[in-house]
Formats: structure tokens, C-alpha cells, sequence
DNA sequence: TACAGAGAATTATACTATAACATTCCAGGG
DNA sequence: CCCTGGAATGTTATAGTATAATTCTCTGTA
């Protein structure tokens, strides 16, 4: 991950999100926002059950479906996505554009940079029709070292 | 996944699989053989213990470190990928060549249909270099419906 | 024989996710 | 005004995925 006015970005993602709900008519409940607003904290991917702990912290309700509800919401909108490779969940940096997210996963400190991969890559998108298999949504994760565990020679980064 | 002849699909990647281990000197023992072979019986994804429940029947053990330690060999040397988006494995289809995997996964007959997508996409390739992330491995995976159960209107395929 | 290393067995537990059903709250129609 | 239907939330229980930690058992070799 690259230096950034994080607080900068955060209030832009949240703005985008606000507008977009305000605009969809979508119903985007204080625990929704909550929610969004921790994922934002950092790049890190965050797996549910650290989401819920915060949302228990925090007054929303200390069982598993208060975080899983929350999350299917915003993945649903695009405000967020999950990581499968780490069974976490990230904030989405482009809640503004229709993309194919791809992901690179620092295996040291758990960092994900989303980038867009715009649209699914054409040799990918030339299999699949060559297949008949009609791609609804796709995903790329890259696996290996940030830049700054790459340069402490793999040791934690935070 | 378009139609083949299985039985041959399966005898060449059993083979190759045969020939890469003993060439490499790591040890095919019959259970992580066995495991193989059941995820080559057919080219949908199978879950760990639903291929932990085919081992047991089978006389290689009941308990989970069963299956996730043939899976490990199995993916370390290549011959199995995960499909993260199912949490569940497939046989590779091309473990005589270094490749990006990716995978077309129906989500109505959960069928998998692999393919190379290689080597990682420009665009990401370019991303990681920009951000001085280091790529150490990467996955595709697209969702969406399978040529037969698209003609069947979504209904199950098999 | 003694030892080292790989693989396997065993036990226990941690982590991830969803099912199922009850309750609350609020907007829109009668 | 009531009531009703849908969305959101609360609650309890359980299903599914994965790994930690320890011990055992071979087998090849010094």
C-alpha cells in the first residue's frame, strides 16, 4: 500500500456510499454504516468474526448474523468485498465504478490493494465463450509481499 | 465443461502426476494417490469433507487432518487447486505446465471449468509493479452459469 | 543399534457461516 | 385510526471449514 490521506480517503468512500444509498432508496441503517466505517480503519482485509467483535464493542450486538447481515448489505451495494483467499472482507476503493476487483494480498501483514482489473481479462472472457459459460462476476487475487514487507525482509510491516 | 472422454482425461493426469512425483522424489503414498483420484472423478469442486468422507469410506481415516494434509501435498506439488470461492478443490487439468489458474464455476451445478490464464494479466502484473508488490502466485475465478444449465433455464444439470 | 526425518494417527479446538424463527418498527392503503 | 406487509433486527442453535499440538511408526543411514 502506497502513503495516502487516509483520512481523506476514508471520507470520500463514505460519502460515495452515503449518496449512492440515498439515491438507490436502500436502507442504510446506523450498524451498515458502522460496519463500513471499521472496514474503512485501515486496507487490512478484517474477517467477520473481528468485524462483529467491533460492532459488539460498539453497541450493535454481539451475534454472528449482526456482522454476516451487515456485510451481504454492503457487498451487495459494492461498498465492500470479500477476500476469499483469507475468508476476510475489505472496503471496497472504487464504491463509484462498475469493475472486476482484483486483489493483492501481502501474505505477511494481511494488506489487500484493490485495483480495478476493467473489464474480466479478454483471455479470460474468450474461454469462457468459448465454453458457453455466461460469467455473471469474477474476481483475480495475487498472493505474495507488499512493498513495505518486502523491504523489511518479511517481518511485519505494522 | 464441454463433453471428453473422461476416463482418458483422468488416466493422463494420473500418469503425469505419477511421472512429475517420482521424478521431483517427493512421496505419492496411497492415501494422497487416493485423494486424487476421487477429486478426478469428475470436474466439480469437492469440499475437504467430502473428499474426507470418500477417504474414510475408502479406509484412509476419518479425521479432518486426513484430507487437508493430502490437500496440501496435492497443492504444494501442483496437482489440485482451491477454489476459494467454494472452499472446495478441484484436480488441476494442467500439472504439466506452470500456469495462473482459472476457474468458471456454475453457480448452479457448482461444475468447474479450469483454464489458463497465463501468464497473470498485464494489468495486474503492471499494478503489482506499480505498487512494488512482489506476485508470488494468483488466481482467477469467475461465477456464472455453465452451458448446460444455462439451456436448462438454471435448473440442475446433472 | 541408534538416530533423524517424513508421514500418519489422534485429540482437541478455533474459526467461518447459515438456518430458523421471533420480534420490532415503520410506511402505505383501507 | 388501524392493520398489514415488508425490511431490519434479535436470538438460539447448528453446520461447515481448518488447524494446533502431541504422539506414534516407519524407513533409511551413520
Amino acid at each position: 500500500m502506497r502513503p495516502h490521506d487516509h483520512g481523506d480517503c476514508i471520507r470520500r468512500v463514505l460519502d460515495e456510499a452515503e449518496r449512492r444509498a440515498s439515491e438507490d432508496r436502500v436502507n442504510f441503517t446506523p450498524v451498515r454504516r458502522h460496519a463500513l466505517e471499521i472496514l474503512l480503519e485501515s486496507h487490512a482485509a478484517m474477517p467477520a468474526y473481528g468485524l462483529l467483535k467491533r460492532l459488539d464493542e460498539d453497541g450493535f450486538g454481539s451475534q454472528p448474523p449482526v456482522a454476516y447481515r451487515a456485510l451481504d448489505f454492503l457487498m451487495e451495494q459494492g461498498f465492500v468485498h470479500k477476500v476469499e483467499r483469507l475468508n476476510a472482507f475489505v472496503a471496497c476503493m472504487y464504491p463509484h465504478e462498475e469493475h472486476t476487483p482484483a486483489f493483492l494480498v501481502c501474505r505477511n501483514c494481511r494488506s489487500v490493494a484493490e485495483t480495478c482489473v476493467s473489464p474480466t481479462p479478454a483471455a479470460l472472457r474468450q474461454e469462457a465463450r468459448a465454453a458457453g459459460f455466461a460469467i455473471e462476476r469474477s474476481v483475480m487475487e495475487a498472493e505474495g509481499l507488499c512493498c513495505a514487507c518486502a523491504a523489511e525482509g518479511g517481518a511485519s510491516c505494522r
